[in-house]
DNA sequence: CTTTAATCGAGACGGTACGTCCGGTCTTATG
DNA sequence: CATAAGACCGGACGTACCGTCTCGATTAAAG
């Protein structure tokens, strides 16, 4: 008899009882990214967040499993914001992107909470889940999305048609990213150093040269 | 009163009382690698460690400051197995040490331990401080050897002399670094599937066209 | 915002709405003294008390400020099956009594909950006062009853007339029923031993000794 | 592996590392007595005897099971001091213990807390066995003390020699016990009225009759 | 037959204590 | 001195229960 936790995509019909606040759902997640903000992932306390939120520690744990599932879902929202802009030609919009991940994982909210969970994941297969689900799956877009509009362009060769083609061109975007997120992530958390304009013209310059020689 | 911390290069002459046990030091770590294999970072304790080393917790807090550093020092010492082959071209350089980089970081006493650490040392200076020399720093020697390598070859152009050139070395030896260990950590880690000899290959002929390009 | 809370003997006329159901009452506490045969007082819960009533917990809290006061009526009604049977002499008519009151407190209902609501009841006089009025006051009939009877048959002289006459019988009813109640209690919870007849025998004769040394 | 609980009579010979100090089992103690008196026994909490004895929470639980053996113990030690007067005639010293005996229940931290635990061990074998060594048993000297001084004195016979005397004598004390006592409580807790002079004086008087009338 | 004002089941909610666990320090006795 | 053993403080964990609240759905009696 596993508890029904969170997120029922369906608007619960024929459900009866008070139903939760929809609101509360939000000041907890906006509680979650201040206290990981003012204490990091490590001295983050569920107490803490209910406090920040106004709210039980049982309504915490009534919608997540735990700790690491809160944090996940609190910082998936922010990686929502990240968009490709046209600029205009293909290594502008790669600069482009990778200035604004770059932003994204300097800020003290993310750059503490997702290494964090993703070490925590090797050992719990649902949380894995999660992550992929909450946040990697939803920003390969970006890639997807970025390679299309330079196919239009004419700055890179069209897909292969047919079955392999496609294969080889999910198995591109899967590269793609990992080098991208992975350079991205190395350096900012591991190296230590900022992504700034010149590092990301250097990472595109690089990267897109590859990507040249692909194909 | 700060207690004399680990690892004086000197054997401390002129020092009385009961010398440490080297051995001791070794069996810690074992036990510190054993235990990641078995719980992962987060069920790691210290007093299970100490139970397997079949030593006194004491002991391991004369040793290292606090968790963090003592698993650092655990994992470490894996990575300096990590050599460059010699397989005859840059290309195939590569692909070795991806290979065994993608091999180590299977390892679930590797995989569990490295993003947890680097994730505390986002808010542990010292932390930080400590991955960077005893993992991270060491690990460019690769770069800069595969670099040398496959300059003597011919396959790469020389560094050009001045003091302007070998600050453009040293922050392609950056960037490299940051890409080859970036996109590995985060294919194992985050997209969760494996490194293996197909994708070495994909992703070193990405890397090496964009090498080329870098010049 | 007062709640109006249970048993108004009138039907309360001009009241509209749903009236509450009786037999609902009578199914609460009927789940109550299961629940604490089952559980004991430390171990019952207002949900669990609830969900064998087939109630909602807001039923509940409609009917009985909180949990002591409802244990309180649900083992009340126990207490006054008790009678003090004519035996045809005042000894006998103890041992009666004082085994009906012994088997009473032998069943798991009562044993578990009589102390612990007596305990609460000494940080809460509206606690205190409906164990009073729905159990002691209740019982101490019994006494009065069996005294009266004695006098009748001329085993006990006749009250003295006058007020301070009577002040004196209130008194030792009063008297006469912490001994009796008092000394089954201990031995049934604090001994822990049982009440027997032949226990029964040897009290009720110690008792009516004392009785007559009273006058 | 029970972990070893409280007050091993030896002491310990062979055991090692640091042991426990004697002065905060008295501390603990001494804290648990104060929180009854302050908040009575539904509303003392572990955590607050922790920091009123300026002691963990884990010291409280690695020497107590849980909060009704440590209640128990904390209030044992008052029960230590009653005494039986000399004060020449069976009466008096019955009407001196009863006194003693009212006074001591009429402390906010046996009142409250003495019931309570009795409720609780209904369902707690172990607790039961607690409360009575520790307790009960103890006190049934009295009872013992005061017989034997008014047999010396003549006032009451001697007991019958023999193993069936003793029997009788055994079960004489057991059940005057639980008449004083049980009268006591009652009065003092369900009653809820004062045990004074006066109706010290009343039940003495009773009672002796009653003794009288046992042989 | 509608309106009205309550009751009812379900379950979310704030609050609070529980008993456990672990990190890191301190105190013994023994090398 | 180092060491093993384990007590100790501090503080977070996740669970449980109390008593309140908010829903939507009933249900009797009053109009």
């Amino acid at each position: 008899m596993v508890a029904r936790m969170h997120h029922s995509a369906s608007p619960r019909k024929g459900r009866t009882g008070r139903p939760r606040s929809v609101e509360t759902d939000h000041a907890i997640l906006r509680a979650t990214r201040a206290a990981l903000v003012d204490l990091g992932w490590g001295r983050l306390t569920m107490s803490d967040v209910a406090a920040r939120a106004g709210v039980a520690k049982t309504t915490l744990y009534r919608r997540w499993a735990n700790k690491n599932e809160l944090v996940v879902d609190a910082v998936a929202v922010l990686f929502d914001e990240l968009e490709l802009p046209d600029r205009g030609c293909l290594q502008s919009d790669i600069e482009g992107v990778v200035l604004q991940f770059g932003a994204l994982l300097a800020r003290p909210e993310t750059k503490t909470a997702l290494m964090a969970v993703v070490a925590e994941s090797t050992t719990d297969e649902a949380l894995r889940e999660r992550i992929r689900s909450a946040i990697v799956d939803r920003q390969k877009r970006l890639v997807v999305l970025g390679r299309e509009r330079a196919q239009q362009r004419g700055e890179l060769p069209p897909d292969d048609t047919g079955p392999e083609g496609e294969l080889a061109a999910a198995q591109a975007v899967g590269l793609i990213f990992d080098v991208i997120a992975g350079a991205i992530v190395h350096r900012t958390l591991v190296t230590a150093e900022p992504v700034d304009p010149a590092w990301a013209h250097q990472f595109s310059t690089v990267l897109l040269a590859g990507l040249r020689g692909l194909s």
